[in-house]
DNA sequence: AGTGGTCGCTAAACTGATTTAGCAGAGCAT
DNA sequence: ATGCTCTGCTAAATCAGTTTAGCGACCACT
């Protein structure tokens, strides 16, 4: 790769200048006393001969590589994995920067040769990214230098960058009572597992909190609330069929995502039900499939494109030391309409 | 990050050797004539200090980095491009590589920017990726070094990796033969675009293809065939409800993808038809949705963890000239089933 | 005439590794 | 005693940049 590449030298060469002159001229060092004519050799040759500099060889001198790592627990396994990525490609490629991507499977293995991988290419800071919303602790090896953690938090207060689950429960919950919603308002996907272990997920307890304490100001109370082990499709369409089962029904069901709304649509469907005339659904997370759903599920977004490019931004440029709160905008959509008669 | 490491010096100082023979022996170089014990006294000093070697410094003299750049056109928009870029990952650890991932957005100015940022860091090869399966011309500046592309072939006869979309027509095809399906089959997201012109996609001419051929040797005709202008969930659905206006109902529906069937399912849903006891469905890609329908959808999957470490593989240990064409697995699931009475 | 300052530029050191060329000493044969 | 080979190791060059220190020419001023 590379092969032929013309260096510094050759640059000054053909310029008739010094290496000194040509790297100074390139890099637009203010201060440097070389005359307007040095200015245009330096660039026409370096033009000429298509200069491109070896950036391995300048970091080796200036501790910079501008690559910054992306390490992430695992990034296959959910579609929102690619936002972030590309938020932060953007970001970074604003900045001149690059990223170079590991990912530890959760593996302590995996982590640490991650980890001793991308130090060992010298980069200037990581970006540490949980593919679930939690608490977590940063190994060691990579406080030596800037450290980002994106959709997670830590207890050493490093900067991060999370999504406003709880202004979601809130957006989710207000949207319910503008229409006119009250106390037929059932949840789906309560787990005490994800609501009591930060280190499992933050979400959990934040959009439920949201949403509490936006009832609760209305002075509204949930009709019913269905645990869930998993926030699947299954357990949604299970706990649909549990809700429907009782003698009150729901005028409107909260999902604690979309997977869960999913199978709610289908037990709705099976239960002869329409969505939003019978009962209105809403969610969180916009997934690809809630646009897709008929009707198509109001929901609120996951803003993991800005998450990533906030957390570069964080990285590179500094800023807040507390966690940097990403709004989760609502998806109005056709799954809602005021409470039935 | 990564101040005070210990360096090559660091390490030889205290094993009270010279760098030369620091750098040999960790190395493993055969050949030297370094006692056993000049061995064990560096060995110990690089444990003792912790030593890592720098990267950068190593890759100036020997132009190697142990980095490969991961160029595609998109990342983020699809859920599959996750897997491609973990099996790229996985197959890249495994031979102590890693990847620096950039996106061109399908910009000119974006991709000649990403190369150029990828091969000023010396990177010592390039996997150049496509989203959708399909033919492209590689920018010239990457044929400096190896080069393979991934889910895309080049007219240039580049290393490349692909889906075997073909090899899945005929497994669709022969699932519902071997059910018992014969005239009544009938196939959704016919596009002459995607068919026709193989810078758009090579996939839907190779599916088709499969599915032809394999029908023809049964003697089979298709009973209908739908063209969609896109393969998303509302085309299917609309497709679908042309199709049951017709007289003639078809016992079984293949789906170009996992989306048309999506919309196939809402379709047949609401004219209170049941899968498969009234339609068996197939189609292609293995999306997540597909395991999450009810009935769940029987599909053949994209190998794209399979893909992404393939291209690794053959940019790495070098291989096969011609495409290498990855089996898409046929995922038996519950939508299928025997022709109604 | 000597001193000092500015201008325009360069030599050489430096970054941290690999690699080439070769040196000192021991052992052996002549 | 000399020459030769082999062993065990090292000095120095090299990769492609950045950075420090400073050199020679010219001008102004006392």
């Amino acid at each position: 790769m590379g092969r032929n590449r013309a260096t510094l030298a050759d640059v000054a060469r053909k310029a008739g200048l010094s290496k000194t002159a040509a790297s100074m001229v390139l890099n637009g060092r203010e201060g440097t006393r070389l005359s307007a004519e040095a200015h245009q050799r330096v660039f026409a040759a370096a033009e000429e001969l298509g200069y491109r500099p070896n950036l391995a060889a300048r970091s080796l001198r200036t501790r910079k590589t501008a690559t910054i790592a992306f390490v992430s627990d695992i990034v296959a396994t959910t579609r929102f994995a690619g936002d972030l990525i590309r938020g932060a490609l953007d970001a970074a490629r604003e900045r001149d920067h690059v990223l170079l991507i590991t990912e530890t499977q959760g593996d302590a293995t995996f982590e640490q040769y991650a980890i001793e991988a991308v130090l060992d290419r010298q980069v200037d800071g990581v970006i540490y990214a949980a593919m679930a919303t939690r608490r977590l602790t940063v190994p060691a090896a990579i406080l030596g230098g800037p450290v980002v953690l994106l959709n997670a938090t830590s207890p050493d207060g490093l900067p991060s960058v999370v999504p406003d689950d709880e202004g979601a429960g809130r957006s989710v919950a207000t949207a319910l009572l503008e229409l006119g919603h009250r106390d037929a308002i059932a949840l789906i996907g309560r787990n005490r597992l994800k609501e009591d272990d930060p280190e499992v997920s933050l979400a959990a307890r934040a959009r439920l909190h949201g949403i509490r304490q936006t009832l609760d100001e209305a002075k509204v109370g949930l009709l019913a609330e269905c645990f869930c082990t998993e926030w699947l499709p299954e357990h949604g369409y299970a706990a649909t069929r549990s809700l429907l089962s009782k003698p009150e029904r729901p005028s409107a069901i909260i999902c604690m995502n979309d997977r869960l709304a999913f199978g709610a649509y289908q037990a709705l469907g099976e239960a002869g039900l329409t969505v939003p005339e019978d009962i209105s659904v809403i969610s969180f997370d916009d997934d690809p499939i809630a646009a897709w759903l008929r009707p198509s599920l109001a929901t609120t977004a996951l803003p993991h494109e800005q998450m990533g490019r906030r957390a570069v931004e964080l990285l590179l440029d500094g800023g807040a030391v507390e966690p940097s709160l990403v709004p989760m905008p609502l998806r109005r959509r056709q799954s809602l309409a005021p409470p039935a008669g």
